[in-house]
DNA sequence: AATGAATGAGCTTTCATTCAT
DNA sequence: CATGAATGAAAGCTCATTCAT
């Protein structure tokens, strides 16, 4: 399915992937027919399959957008950082912002992880990003500003605070202010024992 | 379904929740088929229904024996613990074990967490687990052990990093040793700053 | 199944029609299952099978016995009337105030009607009562108390009227009083042009 | 299922209606069941779920196509009738030979009353038409053509012995002519007792 | 006599996908 | 490009009936 598109098309694949985005954030992917996206975009069958292979392919086509569009926010969040760890918090808030902000992705994301079609393709991007955090938790390491230890199993750690409380944002436990973002730095930080 | 089983019958009943829940963890629930179950077991498709509601009434009976058995394990964990603090520590360990030595229930969990239909069932005992967390959270700040927070946020971030590790234990990247638990533990009281 | 019962199991088998029947008049035949009627009566599915070759089986037994019930209150009506005319009039109130009183055996008898398993029983047993009809309106024609005509016919005639005027009452359009029979006895004998 | 259906659609959802309304009619409803019909005609099961949402909706919308064409029938044998009278025994004619007619529709009429599902869509035409029929009992009542009752208790005595007689012809008991509809008539004019 | 467990064909319905127009 | 129609495998579930105990 590499179709050369007319910007038009190009439109309707996004127009189909935004409102699929919101569906399948809602009912959930396997609930949610492709009739019932067309439908509800008021366009026949044949459009979708038009412009994608399959409804799995459709998923894999949102993921990557996704997680494109995160990367992005994380590079730019690193930018004009002085310190490692200094980038290091900047890229926890930066992230748990996104995922905020981006509930039907973060929903998205969750689903897509329990589901071997579409974890390997999120594992690349997640391997990514923990790569890139593990350099900075070196760096801080190697500037001394941080304990030492394994900087992929601590990435991984700063990433199970940041995926849970982002889920109890959306499971509306918690308010989707800065407090929450605060708190999560706080402990990725200092730990329980640490002063604040 | 509140039917009087025989003791052949609770045999039975037990047979088909266990091998559901390994086809299930390993296939996913919306993949694995009713048929898939009986097939496998070489009883015919009436009978699961003899025992079950439904598809998702099994699910649903799985998820609560799994978490009953993941409370207990819990609830010995502390039973001989001096200090809050302690206990803490202690919380974290067994219910990492637990979730390792339980990789069908963790991914069963895991899946449950994105369906409607599964993830108010789990809230309850999730959220049972936080308050007894946060218990032993606010009783370490009134001992002066630990510093001063919210107790329910910080029982969530225990939580995050508790899930994602194991998670990455099932998925292969880390040996379900104790050095990942160790590191856990450490990481929740000291962060990444604290020394160790 | 001719089974030699006790007097207990004569017991019982009337108790199971007694239940079959007010499930099968209040649900309806089909929608009613074996399972329900002994869950029902809180005894084994087996019990059913003891008594009866099968769900169709119990069912032509029920019809069986209401037909058998309302020609004895059919004959007892016709006891001691003098002339013709007059058993053909007790005869129309005997059966209308019986099917008024057994609206379970009513309604089996209008599904039966349309279900070729159980319509050649009904027929034999309608025909009896069409021919006993019959019977007193040639026995009338003869006597000249009423016009003459096709006796069968105008026994099916009889029939209808009473059928479907039963059926209002059972709809609840009409009250169950001896209004509705004077009506219909009247509009027999009468028609709509003469007078009353 | 309010489907825009083509020209081509149309006439397979009117295909599957008439092949559905004659295997209902003679195998009866529950017996018959979707894979009968779309085999039957040689589709896929799913066409039957392109143009129908249940195997129930199909049954009504044969039920509604029926009455709306008997009403048809109905109000056009009124149409050039002097007297009240008149009328009445037009509309008795024109039903008559509209049900023996349409066997199959009227055999799915004598199932629907007796099913919950259907009897309620059945009754609003039947009460409409009982409605117009008491309108005319009324009007020669008024008009001193017959004799006085309470009209909608006398037009269900019509549509008794129309019924019932009707179903007599399509049982092979009484054949199709113009007698049965002639005994109908004057019986419900005369009564038993009236001259002809 | 009675029970609870088991059978398995068959049911209605869904849905990803294909295709003629 | 787009549509509506068609496909048919497969799903979850029911239920009359049988049978070991």
């Amino acid at each position: 399915m590499d179709r050369q598109l007319t910007q038009r098309g190009e439109e309707r694949r996004r127009q189909l992937m935004a409102y699929a985005t919101s569906r399948f954030a809602e009912n959930g992917f396997h609930p949610t027919s492709v009739a019932e996206i067309t439908e509800g975009m008021g366009v026949g069958k044949g459009v979708f399959y038009w412009y994608f292979d399959s409804k799995e392919a459709l998923l894999r086509a949102i993921l990557a957008d996704a997680q494109l569009d995160l990367r992005r926010r994380q590079r730019a969040a690193l930018a004009d950082a002085a310190t490692p760890s200094e980038r290091i918090e900047r890229g926890i808030r930066a992230s748990m912002r996104w995922s905020i902000d981006h509930a039907d992705y973060f929903r998205l994301f969750q689903f897509a992880a329990t589901d071997e079609r579409f974890s390997d393709g999120l594992r690349k991007g997640e391997s990514v990003a923990v790569k890139d955090a593990a350099t900075q938790l070196r760096a801080a390491m190697d500037a001394g500003e941080i304990a030492p230890g394994d900087p992929v199993l601590l990435s991984h750690a700063l990433l199970g605070v940041h995926t849970h409380l982002v889920h109890l944002v959306h499971r509306g436990v918690l308010e989707p202010t800065d407090e929450v973002i605060d708190t999560a730095v706080s402990f990725c930080l200092h730990g329980l024992l640490g002063r604040r």
